[in-house]
DNA sequence: GAGCGTTCAGGCGGTTCA
DNA sequence: TGAACCGCCTGAACGCTC
């Protein structure tokens, strides 16, 4: 064999481009030098999947055992009850197969008793049932804070207002004026005597921000609203600040029962705001005499 | 801000709507504890094994269901179209069987389509198909790596010895023969030259590692070798290294296109290497008269 | 990601009628 | 008797929880 094994001792370094030590280029080779598993079913021997019932398994055995070890009347053996058990074979003898299962180590106890199943079911239904109602909670306290920065803007600007120009007697917005001033300025009595009913009506409930904004919220999206074209966009807001709004009442009614009927209490109100708008415009028509608004201006005052 | 935000609202709904998304409780049907699962197929009243096709139904209806639901002729009821649909007496009309199915809401888009079987059960006939290869090409890759590692070891004792010995003059084996050194020692001038031409056709290929020690294996194998008497085994382990370097190339040539007629040029080249072997042979007894060689100055020496 | 349960199609022996 | 039907059993694929 000189010859043979010489071209093979000669040729060793001829293809292989100017390597110094040979034994490097072993690894990298095209073929995969990935791990195959040979991990083989202690039950039968088919391809493991993993760890089934702590014993090293296929998926067919793990279905098997799963199926078959809480039955109440276990399978039989036709034959002497020593049946070979192999990929090909073990569903010849479902006796014999759930003999090897449990010779292997296979735990019935890890199997899920049919109690447990239910309470795995039973919190899967409600989780299920939660995820809506979490992702509508979630959207509405999303709302909410959007409402309650917009609103804290709006009411820091007013109260560094009033901070900054109060020695300078500035008071911009009809935000203190008096009985007197309104008297004053036109208005009758008893309309005057309405909205301070309203107010201390309104303070007694003792809103939190919250219901306070989403409040503001649904009276600010009233389709009615004089200039207001695209009223079906606006109702759909309106009836979206509405939800909310009960939604967060209900929720707070967990833990302080004592507002009860809080929502209706506060639609009421808001009808009657309504009623109040509707006695201010007459009265603001009244003292100013103005036939008509144009919508600038009702956008601005109303 | 009280009048400026002021606006009616009184569109809302009536407060006592308390339907939110709040789902019933769900606890799991108090009514049994016990093992029993209260749950019957919603189309027979039989024993329900989970939910199929989008119902809970027993294994009966399900396969019905299946069977029965994507069929062009489907069933007529041969009465007034109202027969009981209960475990006793659901073979007697699948009409109603099949109407009760999709009366309770068993959907007919979650069997299988056709379409979806065929791929289906193509891909699956594709893994069965590629399961063999897939093993074929590991038990190849394990001989390959067997093949490398052997000539991994045989190159580095050569290696050693050639860096060890070099400075005391010390080749061991045909290594590095000039074709002076060959042309003294008595070779004919044709023959060598017909050496240093397969070498350079060998060369010129630029065989992978995995490639040449495949192709050294099927020339160490061959059952013409002097001194064989297992000639059945020894072919039968020739044709495993050539059938096991034919698929490397393959597999390469998905990679490498270039290297066309690889398999068909090496086998080549083993049968000219066959044909020096010989007249090797022939110039060795020529040079030195030996009338015969022992079976194991044979071995050693081929 | 490992290891459970769930759900689908399929295999197969038993059953029902024509 | 045999073709269609029936339903139990099987395992591959997937979903879910820790
Ligand atoms: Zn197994
Ligand atoms: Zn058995
Ligand atoms: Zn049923
Ligand atoms: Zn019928």
């Amino acid at each position: 064999m000189q010859l043979t094994l010489d071209s093979v001792a000669c040729m060793l370094r001829a293809p292989s481009e100017e390597q110094g030590p040979v034994a490097a280029p072993l690894i990298p080779e095209g073929m995969d030098s990935r791990e195959d598993e040979p991990r083989s079913c202690v039950v039968c021997g088919d391809r493991a999947t993993g760890y089934n019932f702590h014993a090293l398994t296929c998926e067919g055995c793990k279905g098997f055992f799963r199926r078959t070890v809480n039955k109440s009347t276990g399978p039989t053996c036709p034959f002497t009850g020593s049946c070979e058990v192999s990929r090909a074979q073990r569903r010849r003898c479902p006796a014999c197969r759930l003999q090897k299962c449990l010779d292997v180590g296979m735990r019935k106890d890890m199997v899920l008793s049919p109690e447990a199943l239910a309470l795995r079911r039973a919190k899967q239904a409600l989780r299920r049932a939660q995820q809506p109602l979490m992702k509508v909670r979630k959207e509405q306290n999303e709302l909410v804070q959007t409402l309650l920065e917009a609103h804290t803007r709006y009411v820091a600007t007013m109260f560094d207002q009033f901070v900054q120009f109060k020695t300078q007697n500035f008071l911009c917005g009809p935000l203190c004026y008096t009985v007197e001033d309104a008297l004053h300025a036109g208005f009758q009595k008893e309309f005057i005597e309405w909205i301070f009913h309203f107010h201390g009506t309104l303070r007694q409930l003792r809103l939190q921000e919250p219901e306070y904004v989403l409040m503001a919220a649904v009276a600010l999206f009233s389709p009615d609203r004089p200039g207001v074209t695209q009223r079906e966009e606006v109702e759909q807001l309106q009836e979206k600040m509405a939800l909310t709004l009960d939604s967060y009442i209900k929720e707070q009614r967990q833990q302080r029962p004592q507002k009860r009927f809080l929502y209706a209490k506060l639609l009421g109100l808001l009808t009657e705001l309504r009623s109040i708008n509707n006695q201010y415009w007459y009265q603001i028509q009244r003292i100013q005499g103005l036939p008509a608004m144009v919508p600038l201006l009702q956008e601005i005052c109303s």
